[in-house]
DNA sequence: TGTACATCAGTGAACGCGCGTTCACTGATGTAC
DNA sequence: TGTACATCAGTGAACGCGCGTTCACTGATGTAC
């Protein structure tokens, strides 16, 4: 029954990947709810009727961009919020990580911050509900931390969502410091002082956790 | 000089104010990058040329629905951040003047948080112009506060931007609240818990910045 | 291995439709005297 | 107050254009025997 035998079916996934591809390309400067099937069509160079033999929509299109632009991310999620000796130095590992994501992968974190409240319903459910799976994943981590002896399971998760929107909240500002750029230093220095005040505001976070039950 | 008639200007700013809130209400289900200037003329019932007396593009309505939504609203943040005898009584206060915007204005809240991060440069820079003035307002009030003794001009700033972007998370909350509704009891239900979790994310940091120079 | 038939990813033409923009216009409002 | 002229917010027709969707098709890949 498992036949597949490939040859058809790995050209059909190619042209899919590609129109997933170039529709995030076009994102970068468009939200999805004006972004065209034929604009992207265009953009592979396959006729605009082939378009639905990989989606129904491009609304479609985007819940799948969802699915790879945070699908893979729950690993990475779960090492970073990770117990730490220094809590100090697992701030600093979570910041570079966020920034060496962000420069990584800036079509996707552009296309998960506009369209988290964007106008494409099915999408921002999709987001919505990859977000609560973060939230859930990171209570269980801070879960296994000493200093969440004590804690409330209402506590944990309210400390998860505030995680979560923070880590989001990074993202955005390392995203700005990309668009701005102008000279190579300027980037620097401004990629350094975004670094630093997101250290600052996860190191003040941090500090109400430990205080939460005095 | 100052002539000003008043008739014809009047009426030309009655047809403006229509076309925002015509605007403003086909924006609650999608984004700017999206909307025709055609679907707003029809909206209101003038012509669509009619549409470039008042502006010269939808972006340019958009940075003028900025403008509306979040112009009117430093004295508000003022009074919001403004120290009080118990910070409990602060975050409370905050909260309910939240959660009272978003019902009484959700297009406005909708349309500022679905735009920050949306497809149009010209309002994302409105946008976030705005949002950096919140800071400096919020940053002044801080340093007011005898709690903030001690702190440098860049905590300070850096706390304020927390305190902005988590208003922002709170409204988008309540927000979301608005949307689902299903039964008046759930939607109060919801709205209750929503309103628990942003007291204490607020609580939280709030803690976190009294043991900031432990 | 070879043959006959089935599947199905991608084609290309056609359709009706709403879009943004232009332009000469109308007629109420404003100004000068 | 009355008259002659200027202004200008809103009109409506026209334009070319790209859109999403449909449909019968083609030809390479897959399957059965």
């Amino acid at each position: 029954m498992s036949h597949t035998p490939g040859v058809r079916q790995a050209q059909k996934q190619k042209t899919r990947q590609a129109l997933l591809d170039a529709a995030l390309g076009l994102l970068e400067e468009q939200s999805l709810s004006s972004l065209g099937l034929r604009e992207v069509t265009r953009a592979v160079g396959v006729a605009p009727s082939a378009f639905y033999r990989h989606f129904h929509s491009t609304a479609d299109l985007g819940v799948a961009l969802v699915e790879e632009a945070l699908g893979r991310l729950h690993p990475m999620i779960r090492t970073t919020v990770a117990p730490a000796e220094d809590s100090d130095e697992r701030i600093a590992r979570a910041v570079e990580l966020i920034a060496g994501h962000v420069a990584a992968y800036p079509a996707h974190v552009r296309f998960i911050a506009r369209e988290r409240h964007g106008g494409v319903q099915p999408v921002r459910d999709a987001i919505r509900e990859q977000l609560a799976r973060f939230a859930e994943e990171v209570k269980a981590e801070l879960a296994k931390d000493p200093v969440s002896a004590g804690w409330s399971d209402a506590d944990l998760l309210m400390l998860a969502g505030l995680y979560v929107d923070q880590m989001l909240v990074t993202g955005s500002l390392f995203l700005e410091v990309l668009e701005v750029l102008e000279t190579p230093e300027a980037a620097d220095e401004a990629r350094r002082r975004a670094a630093d005040t997101a250290t600052r505001q996860m190191r003040l976070i941090s500090i109400g956790r430990r205080h939460w039950l005095d």
